[in-house]
DNA sequence: ATTATCTATAGATCTATAGATAATGC
DNA sequence: ATTATCTATAGATCTATAGATAATGC
């Protein structure tokens, strides 16, 4: 494992279990096996640190889910809709350490500082919005605003994170339940929630292939 | 307000929104307009402030519950239940700035430390579980320890931590839902849920009276 | 007389920089 | 030549103590 990565690792594991200004970049560098001031040849400062880890947790879905809304644009809107949610909850439940959970902590997320992390986030609520909106009934768009529902759904998603916390297994069966209960808030039909797991699933099956052919 | 609640109130405001590692003694001492080092008159350190604050949110609860259990030890054990339920509901919804969001955060639960805490946490959860294992159903019984069932009990009840974070109200109604939540995870059938929910209402009438009185 | 505050400061720790030294890749 | 580490340290900040001064209650 690459030195950068090695310290991601040992930082997010501090992070996560002693908070972020609970943990001394002493402390990392000691997990690691070097001196503190080692650290700063691979990183500016502590905060370059936590916001690569933040960024880790949602870059790799915004990059998926961007190929996919270019590759096919005209795709049925429900299933786009479930395959981001089955890619977030994936990128949640494979991200080490459960770095999700930095999002409850109070340096995290009321600091607007940590650079790329709260945009990119947004985008991705965003972007679940955007969805939203595609496959909304009646019933709900009456009561929701785009940018609520964008919020609604991408903590659906989140709620990975503390089911992981739980120890709860989280795999490709928890995933679609999640995804079919963002398209279930949303006030889409069983049979239409049904359709769009089956193409998300092929999607993703596809997508997976490209990920490894590479 | 005596010196020592102020100190409390902005340390725990000042706790909940950076954490405790993010918060230091001089933010704590600027909030409530006095010298840094003068909150050492009234506490011997930080971490004795944030026992406190933590005391603060399990502590009523116990009191008030230790004189039910030696005042009418007889009582129907679902009712029982049913009022430590509404009391310690009622409890966490009062403590000033939410100060139950304090569990979730690493520094307070993984250092073993803080005092008092954990032990009279523990002796609430271990009265939920004495008051749980006489009334649950022989389903419950055969899957859970009175243990675990305590953990889940007062996990129950710390739900209203989470809809205090998110906004919502949290008045009676809420404290009834949580509490009739309660004995359904014990597998306690509704008419006996109603009934224990008549008889802890009379009860806390009277305890509120009688605290007005004393 | 007691209680609460203040100033001043010791001692620890923490982040980040500077500059030297070792390891690695061409 | 580049990359990664090291030692040493500056400068900031943080917790807690010591001792002086002011406010309060009998």
């Amino acid at each position: 494992m690459p030195p950068r990565e090695e310290i991601l690792d040992a930082a997010a594991c501090l992070f996560v279990n002693q908070g972020f200004a609970g943990t001394s970049t002493r402390e990392i560098a000691e997990a690691v096996g070097i001196r503190q001031a080692s650290l700063y040849h691979h990183f500016q400062n502590k905060d370059e640190i936590l916001e690569e880890l933040l960024l880790l947790s949602v870059r790799p879905s915004l990059d998926i889910f961007e190929k996919i809304e270019v590759e096919c644009p005209g795709e049925v809107p429900e299933a786009t809709l479930y395959l981001l949610a089955l890619i977030d909850v994936d990128t949640l439940a494979r991200v080490p350490h459960n770095i999700g959970k930095l999002y409850a902590m109070p340096d995290v997320m009321m600091n607007v500082v940590y650079g790329q992390f709260q945009p990119a986030r947004r985008e991705l609520a965003d972007a679940y919005g955007r969805l939203g909106a595609k496959v909304v009934s009646e019933r709900v768009a009456a009561t929701v605003s785009i940018k609520q529902l964008g919020g609604i759904l991408i903590e659906q998603a989140e709620t990975v994170i503390r089911s992981r916390a739980d120890g709860d297994k989280v795999g490709r069966a928890e995933a679609d339940a999640i995804a079919a209960a963002c398209l279930r808030v949303c006030g889409v039909p069983q049979d239409r929630i049904d359709q769009a797991a089956a193409i998300a699933s092929d999607l993703m099956s596809a997508l997976i292939e490209e990920r490894c052919t590479q």
